[in-house]
DNA sequence: TGACCTTATGTGTAAAATGTACATATATGG
DNA sequence: CCATATATGTACATTTTACACATAAGGTCA
């Protein structure tokens, strides 16, 4: 009955990467082995390589990003993103964004602390004074 | 070449509803109709229904929550969901998860007040106090 | 030199999740 | 009777991500 997955399994939330990544390269401009080794120290646990690497591409071909060859120095060539004017608007409307979902998870646990321990506010969507099917889970 | 959308344009991340849900069924026990309600007012713009009621019923699939129809009262059926045991069980562990989105955020902001305006600390993912490319998007 | 590891980037494809359009039914107000 | 708000749902296309696999350069060590 449930659900198999340890709740938030390793899955990043939709469009999670795409500000870090423009943070990230408003700070340096880096390849993508080294973007994802940032990611890493940033709290994303495992970041999917294919899936950075095609979001890079995305937002180069969406104007967000420009890429270049460093084929000197040691190991394979390596391809250096730097970010955009248009990535920078991109990147403080994301700002924005990303903010909300700072207070939505603010809200959340403002509401956690209520359900667990405090008594609830007469603020519910309705007022719900009258809660119609508490006891049958017991 | 700049995206369509306005950014963010009011996609949610992923698995965002579910937490939510069953914090806000660990406080009362609702229909989705009012679940959706309560929903908007704690930041969530514009929750698609059809989204919502599959997420409430693959929630019951799994065993999280449990619904009962309530006929009495005016206007149309009401599919009314209580959380189980298990539900608050996976609440839980969505707190963690939230928690740890809560702290990628936090260091979100860390980075972008250090983007915009502060000096970059040498705390590079390779210490990259050389930047290559930093000059060619001017 | 040959096997193996790290670095570095990519393709192909399936699965997961969401968004849009459409459908259904009850009650209320004009 | 028709429009609207409430309330739930189906069908389908799109978007996004995850997993498996491929490629290539350079270094190490036997």
């Amino acid at each position: 009955m449930v659900s198999p997955d340890p709740i938030g399994s390793r899955k990043l939330p939709r469009n999670f990467l795409t500000p870090w990544i423009l943070l990230v390269l408003k700070q340096w401009s880096l390849h993508g082995y080294l973007i994802m080794q940032q990611l890493n120290s940033m709290g994303f646990a495992e970041v999917d390589h294919p899936t950075l690497y095609r979001e890079l591409r995305r937002l180069e071909k969406e104007g967000h990003v420009v890429s270049e060859w460093q084929t000197d120095g040691s190991g394979p060539a390596k391809r250096v993103y730097s970010i955009t004017e248009a990535g920078e608007q991109m990147l403080l409307g994301w700002s924005e964004v990303v903010s909300g979902y700072q207070r939505m998870i603010a809200g959340f646990f403002d509401l956690y602390a209520q359900a667990f321990g405090m008594a609830p506010p007469a603020t519910g969507p309705d007022a719900p004074t009258e809660p119609e099917f508490n006891d049958n889970v017991t």
